[in-house]
RNA sequence: UGGGGCGUGGCCAAGCGGAAAGGCACGGGUCUUUGGAACCCGCAUUCGGAGGUUCGAAUCCUCCCGCCCCAGCCA
């Protein structure tokens, strides 16, 4: 290093590396990659495996290969290829040329099959699928070797070379590897390196019809990158006697060394891709980028930023214990990120009319208000403010208690970059609801300052109502009632904990006319709210919000410790 | 009852024999034209438990307890 600490936390695996490239190993070289299986969509798991992978070697000076793990085409579609690669640069990261795919390995690894095979390191198995389990054992009872594992090596070299012919049909031969059929670790009783499938394949089309299995195909992949590090989650613990038995029985050019870290788990979400995938289909959500999914595209849409989930990922740690993530601090993440970045505006979620009483009819001035306090260089803008506007309904109570110290009979407040306001009327519907507010402004507070040196408590948003521009504003909230939902011990399903209101959409939201445009896409910060997102399903005349995240929410605890209803319905 | 891993504050996580970093959350305060942000303070006499070794242990040894993963022709 060069003197500067690195603000990435030490971790075991950046410990490994180091001393490796300390003492020589690899001739001091660093070498990991990525391998997505084409089957879904990335989360953000994902994310923390793609930013260990990419930011160890770009800390170490090495690269990282982008790799697909395309050994089952019964799975794999071009639909997910094409998000996988999309979300993996959007989240920052660049693989230059390094593309590749296993099925790049494909004719080479049934090279090496048919050496082990001549070696008796492996043979062709013509059990079914039920007896191979049967004859595989329990986890306390030794398997027992298939009558086939001891058949003469030209018989299964001229059956292999069939299956890959197309002769077999699916489910009718296997190639095994030959280790040790009572090995306490069952990955090593057999394991099956390749099975009949006939399906095309999405690169290889009908060229095959024998797959590799994961384990035969992954460490002789990464030994042919010249991968130094290959890094994996937990649950490849057990594999790596294998991964380290298949690299010391083939002549591969290399060794990489298999490292397992913790997959991550964030509270109120899932992150299996089964899961994630019965969310889709089941209709739970509206789709893989559904604002709500946990996956990189839902994220996008939902307005983080790749910094933002850069940063989580960083914070989170690597290591190997088991672990829920705390969704604060993801939520904690893309806060402090778009408050630096985003542009503030303003905005009515729940609309109360509010007029001015003497504030003279045709009049519409044009107020200076900051983009953001946090960048000066962002600059002003101007809105504009007329005798009706619109306030949030929640920044008024009738009978407010101690603690509420926005609007209110009689009461003086700010609104923001424009005049201090007293409300003088309260209008009510026959049923008793509030549905118009008269005030009063003082024309000295123009901008918000009091002459007089006059305090007010508080400081609210409004919008013009005549300019005000209508929006359809989507607020979502965790998706998950539960914080662990993926823990189905007491007999439910994950679906049970399914949050029924994680999604509540605001017809007609009143923004400042200066959004009208926003691009899909762009983020903003409507004040004293949260962070909002431009979404694509936006149209000319009426832009669509998403909500990132609230801001924080002070007056939301009290009112909730103390028992306050805040007003709702629009 | 087989094998492999893991147990540090509410949630993550440093620490690797010299005596508990940091972040989030939480609580309090300052400031404030966002009850936002920023800033300040507080928050494990203790590291799953019990023994042992040592001048000294979260770090070494022993035993115990708890949690996770593995019996796909998935990855």
């Amino acid at each position: 290093m060069d003197g500067f600490e690195s603000k990435v936390p030490p971790n075991f695996i950046r410990s490994i590396i180091a001393e490796d490239i300390k003492y020589g190993k690899n001739r001091g070289k660093v070498l990991t990659r990525f391998p997505p299986e084409p089957n879904g969509y990335l989360h953000i798991g994902h994310a923390k495996s793609i930013c260990l992978n990419f930011g160890l070697v770009a800390e170490f000076g090495g690269f990282c290969n982008f790799r697909f793990d395309d050994t089952n085409p019964g799975k794999e579609e071009v639909e997910y290829v094409d998000s996988i690669m999309n979300d993996v640069r959007w989240l920052g990261f660049d693989w230059g040329d390094r593309l590749f795919h296993a099925s790049d390995y494909f004719e080479q690894l049934f090279e090496w099959a048919v050496d082990l095979i001549k070696a008796d390191k492996a043979y062709v198995d013509s059990l079914s699928a039920e007896e191979i389990k049967e004859f595989r054992g329990t986890l306390t009872e030794p398997g027992k070797p298939s009558p086939y594992r001891d058949r003469p090596v030209e018989e299964s070299l001229d059956l292999f070379q069939r299956m890959r012919n197309g002769e077999f049909a699916d489910g009718t031969h296997v190639l095994r590897a030959k280790i040790d059929m009572a090995s306490p670790n069952i990955n090593l009783r057999d394991p099956v390196m390749y099975r009949i499938r006939k399906l095309s394949h999405w690169r290889t089309g009908d060229k095959w019809c024998i797959y590799p299995m994961y384990d035969y195909a992954h460490g002789q992949s990464d030994a042919l990158e010249g991968i130094t590090h290959s890094i994996c989650t937990m649950e490849y613990e057990d594999h790596r006697p294998l991964y380290d038995w298949f690299l010391d029985n083939i002549k591969v050019p290399g060794h990489p060394q298999q490292i397992e870290f913790a997959r991550l788990n964030l509270s109120y979400t899932v992150m299996s891709k089964r899961k994630l995938l019965q969310l889709v289909q089941e209709g739970h959500v509206a789709g893989w980028d559904d604002p709500r999914m946990p996956t990189l595209a839902g994220l996008r849409r939902r307005g983080y930023t790749p910094e933002a989930v850069r940063n989580f990922c960083e914070r989170i740690g690597v290591g190997k214990r088991e672990s829920l993530v705390d969704l604060a601090l993801l939520e904690y993440s893309v806060r402090e990120d778009l408050n630096l970045k985003a542009r503030r505006v303003m905005g009515v979620l729940r609309p109360i009319r509010v007029v001015i009483d003497n504030y003279p009819e045709d009049r519409v001035e044009y107020l200076d208000a900051v983009n953001n306090p946090e960048d000066p260089s962002a600059g002003t803008r101007k809105v504009p403010f007329s005798r009706e506007l619109f306030l949030e309904r929640e920044d008024f109570m009738e009978n407010p208690p101690k603690q509420f110290y926005r609007l209110a009979p009689g009461r003086e407040v700010r609104l923001r970059y424009a005049y201090f306001i007293k409300c003088v009327d309260v209008v009510k519907d026959s049923g008793g609801q509030v549905v118009e507010l008269h005030c009063t402004y003082d024309p000295s507070t123009r901008g918000g300052d009091a002459p007089d040196g006059r305090k007010v408590k508080a400081t609210l948003h409004w919008v013009s109502a005549p300019h005000a521009v209508e929006s359809e504003v989507r607020l979502y909230d965790k998706l998950f009632l539960r914080p662990d939902p993926a823990d189905e011990r007491d007999g439910s399903s994950f679906r049970d904990g399914i949050n029924p209101d994680s999604l509540e959409v605001i017809g007609s939201a009143k923004l400042e006319p200066s959004i009208a445009e926003a691009p899909a896409g762009s983020r903003y910060q409507f004040e004293r709210l949260g962070y909002f997102c431009v979404d694509p399903d936006s149209t000319p005349g009426k832009p669509v919000f998403n909500r990132t995240v609230t801001l924080k929410d002070t007056w939301a605890k009290v009112a909730k410790a103390e028992g306050i209803h805040k007003a709702r319905k629009a």
